[in-house]
RNA sequence: GCCGGGGUGGCGGAAUGGCAGACGCUGCGGACUUAAAAUCCGCUGGGGGAAACCCCGUACGGGUUCAAGUCCCGUCCUCGGCACCA
């Protein structure tokens, strides 16, 4: 008959589906394992091989999970709301929901050829009512607690888009969906109070059994800096004071100017007459630079002169205050002060602008009066600096502080550099923010009883680019009454951004019909957190800091017991084919249907695994799959050769014996370890060691092989469960263990050394006392040649692996 | 500029400080076959040698060690993140 996937394949998954084998049941007496895959957006163009590789990934994991005794929670979903629905409706005039429904259907069938044990009667949807329904009960919630707040400000926008964007959207100044350069447009926003929870999302970062480099990522978008606030006045305006915010209060001696940033208000107030027009003419072209040329532009220092000075608050010396547009209004007190010795930036503006440069901090054997040729930044001691001179830069910090302090023209601050979460967008394809606006009572939140607020059938999808979203022009939908007053009001016309659904669709699955509520406590408490979370890196500061953040604040809410979703966090490479990410614009997509149909599915989930290190990037070698399949042809072929003897066989060779528990041992660890490639060669490894044997093969061997490699190939095992006459699934097997006893060895082959350089190898004894050993290496020709006319200074004998004759 | 990751055969990669190149791909040779495919077996880092064997070799330069791909210092290259964050 031979290796026939395509057969096998279709006839085991009918045969799990009908058993309920890949559902969670929550009231079951095993341990629960939650392991989660970033669910994806289900696009048009399907899945390809890249995507493949972090679902074979967490199915491995999952059904290895399951064999040693977990129930596994191990769901998928569709993250459904988002752009591309949208712009493809605006293209075809189809609705969006008809488009992504098709997709959803497209992607499923190809998840299911996949033979992931996903449990599927817990499928989820962002975009339908009964999901996003719970979507907008926690925005109410937010509302609540006064972390969803409305501001006219001047947000990233995306000229292509036509939407506003959060921070986290903007990549070197372009829009990170489409590449477009973003604008700052000032709209009316809709905001989330992220930053109330910055210090909590940094520390608890601690906890978490995530890659350093995500860990590293979040910690700096989120950007901590430990500093002081300090307060100068304005010379001859005793009203006016300018803040500033410094991480180096050690330095206040060394300020020699004050910088605000070109929107500072004060601006207006402290500008003489005779700086005013030149004022105004600077403001008007740092406002025109967009965010991408006030960034990316090379490092050089502009700016112009108030005409004001401001008074040091520890000397009272007069600085003059300028307007520059490397002091930014969204950072600190978008007001600094200066310090031109001790910090790079204010160097160059001073050097450009001839201010003068104070040295205020030395290092140590350099005198005070040495002239600084660029910023020093290093450590030091303070000079200059009157009754502070001599002190460390952390004594200075403190001390200049505490004297600040005590006269109430400073305080202690810390400052982070993550903002406020821009959460509206002005489109149509997203949950409907619900709240409606009345005249006499305000804002007032959509009852909970009325959710969900529908996301209404509209004629056109095209956003307008006002700022509106396209639901603005829907009278149907925006003309309302309020819930308070019973007066006519107007509904929030703004949506929610694709981020919403994700940042608590891992809750969802513990309880995905819930019908009242958006899950029942008890089962989430059960299942959450999440204890394996795979997906790409792309969404290390994203989706990641965004989940965090709704996670934290359902545990403050009381919705949930645990403040961190995801307690382990994998992100797999990416495939590359050509050295480049593979993209349908690139057309360099590699379709995992065609190698299904020619390989079957267990072939194509080795190769996955056999790539590469599963957290780097690989290239698709569309060669090397063949290996893969080769290698589980052998595998069909040893079963049907050996099964109908293996029945009956009693006793395994020795070498058979050890060649499972070496298998089992290897596999076993490799797994845990995420080392799947090399789980791969283990296997190889294995049959060719079967493959030397003569004869039948024992019951056992084959066995605890088949079950071992379930996990990767779970078809082709199935089958061999079956060939090996059992009537029920091999996942409901239990994993083998292995005997160290066996991996013991009597007789070693060791390598001898002579000063490092190998000579010669014998076999002895395990425990070959080294005595003995001398005298037997000592007669070898090779040996001996080596030794010729020297003399053995020192032996090392590292027993079982090498002896090292250091001669001279 | 700052913070990370990484440089190992023709290719993907393997190696608790202890035999560098497991495993796979490619290529070459052989077996089987009327033939081909499939399959199976052997070889496949570089140089020298008839052979036994010898020398070189994990980006580059140093160092530690009996022993370094692995640890330390420096350099180069490369990929990723952040980027005027006071």
């Amino acid at each position: 008959m031979g290796y026939e996937p395509n057969i096998i394949e279709p006839k085991w998954r009918k045969v799990w589906n009908e058993a309920h084998l890949n559902e969670a049941r929550d009231d079951s007496a095993r341990p629960k394992y939650y392991c989660l895959d970033m669910f994806p957006y289900p696009s048009g163009s399907g899945l390809h091989v890249g995507h493949w590789r972090g679902y074979v990934l967490s199915d491995v994991f999952s059904r290895y999970k399951r064999l040693r005794g977990y129930e596994v929670l191990h769901p998928m979903g569709w993250d459904a709301f988002g752009l591309p629905a949208e712009n493809d409706a605006i293209k075809k005039g189809i609705h969006p929901s008809v488009g992504t429904a098709r997709n959803i259907a497209n992607f499923k069938l190809q998840l299911e050829q996949m033979g992931a044990m996903f449990d599927w009667t817990r499928e989820i949807n962002t975009s339908s009512p009964e999901y996003y329904k719970f979507t907008q009960w926690i925005f109410l919630q937010l509302f609540d607690m006064g972390l969803a707040y409305r501001k006219e400000m001047p947000i990233n926008w995306c000229p292509s888009c036509k939407t506003g964007l959060a921070n986290e959207e903007v990549v070197d100044g372009a829009c990170e969906r489409c590449g477009a350069e973003v604008t700052k447009k000032n709209l009316n926003q809709w905001m989330l109070r992220i930053t109330a929870y910055a210090e909590r999302l940094l520390t608890d970062l601690e906890t978490l059994e995530w890659p350093d480099k995500v860990k590293k990522m979040q910690a700096n978008w989120i950007g901590k800096s430990e500093g002081a606030r300090i307060r100068f006045a304005v010379k001859g305006d005793t009203d006016q004071q300018i803040e500033v915010f410094t991480t180096r209060p050690d330095t206040l001696y060394g300020a020699t100017y004050m910088v605000l940033a070109p929107e500072h208000p004060l601006v207006e107030v402290i500008t003489t007459v005779e700086q005013h027009a030149f004022v105004q003419k600077y403001v008007r072209e740092a406002l025109a630079k967009s965010a991408l040329t006030r960034q990316m532009q090379d490092k050089s220092k502009t700016g112009q002169f108030t005409g004001a000075y401001a008074i040091n608050p520890i000397n009272d010396e007069a600085l003059p205050i300028y307007i520059a547009d490397y002091v930014l209004m969204d950072y600190g007190t978008g007001a600094i002060m200066a310090v031109p010795g001790h910090d790079e930036r204010d160097f160059a503006f001073a050097v450009a602008y001839q201010l003068p440069i104070r040295r205020v901090i030395a290092e140590k054997g350099v005198a005070a009066n040495v002239p600084l040729k660029e910023a020093y930044t290093g450590e030091g001691l303070l000079v200059h600096s009157a009754a502070f001179d001599g002190l460390s830069i952390t004594e200075g910090k403190r001390a200049i502080l505490a004297h600040l302090e005590a006269s109430g023209r400073a305080e202690a601050v810390v400052s982070y550099k993550l903002r406020d979460w821009v959460f509206a967008r002005q489109r149509y394809w997203g949950e409907p923010i619900p709240l409606i606006h009345c005249a006499s009572c305000g804002t007032v939140p959509v009852p909970e009883s009325d959710l969900p607020v529908l996301l209404p059938d509209v004629e056109r999808y095209e956003p307008t680019g006002t700022g509106e979203s396209p639901l603005a022009a829907m009278e149907s939908f925006v003309q309302t009454t309020c819930p308070k007053c019973q007066g006519p009001a107007r509904r929030e016309t703004d949506t929610m951004p694709q981020w919403a659904g994700s940042c608590w669709y891992f809750l969802r699955f513990a309880d995905p019909h819930n019908q009242e509520q958006l899950f029942s406590k008890e089962k989430v408490d059960h299942w959450l957190p999440v204890d394996m979370y795979i997906g790409g890196v792309e969404h290390a500061v994203l989706h990641l800091l965004y989940a965090r953040f709704f996670t934290k604040v359902l545990y403050d809410r009381k919705v949930i017991s645990f403040n961190e979703p995801f307690l382990r966090l994998f992100n797999q490479g990416m495939l590359t084919l050509n050295g480049a990410k593979m993209s349908k614009s690139k057309g360099n997509v590699v379709s995992p249907d065609e190698l299904v149909e020619r390989y079957g599915t267990d072939t194509v989930r080795l190769y996955e695994l056999f790539v590469g290190p599963p957290e780097v990037d690989a290239e698709w070698n569309p060669r090397a799959i063949d290996g893969m399949a080769r290698f589980l042809s052998r595998v069909y072929r040893l079963m049907e050769e050996r099964t109908v003897h293996a029945v009956g066989r009693q006793h395994a060779e020795r070498a058979v014996l050890k060649a499972r528990h070496r298998l089992i041992k290897q596999v076993t660890e490799r797994i845990e370890s995420f080392r799947f490639n090399t789980v791969v060669s283990a296997f190889m490894e294995f049959v060719s060691v079967m493959n030397d044997q003569s004869g039948a093969l024992d019951r056992e061997t084959l066995e605890a092989f088949v079950i071992c490699m379930s996990p990767l190939a779970p078809h082709l095992a199935e089958e061999c469960w079956r060939m090996l006459g059992h009537k029920t699934s091999v996942f409901l097997a239990e994993w083998p263990v292995f005997d160290p006893s066996y991996l013991q060895e009597d007789e070693v082959e060791i390598v001898i050394q002579v000063n490092g350089k190998i000579k010669d190898r014998v076999t002895v004894a395990m425990d070959a006392p080294l005595d003995a050993l001398l005298e037997q290496v000592k007669a070898r020709e090779l040996v001996d040649r080596a030794l010729a006319g020297k003399a053995i200074v020192k032996p090392i004998y590292v027993p079982g692996k090498l002896l090292n004759l250091v001669v001279r």
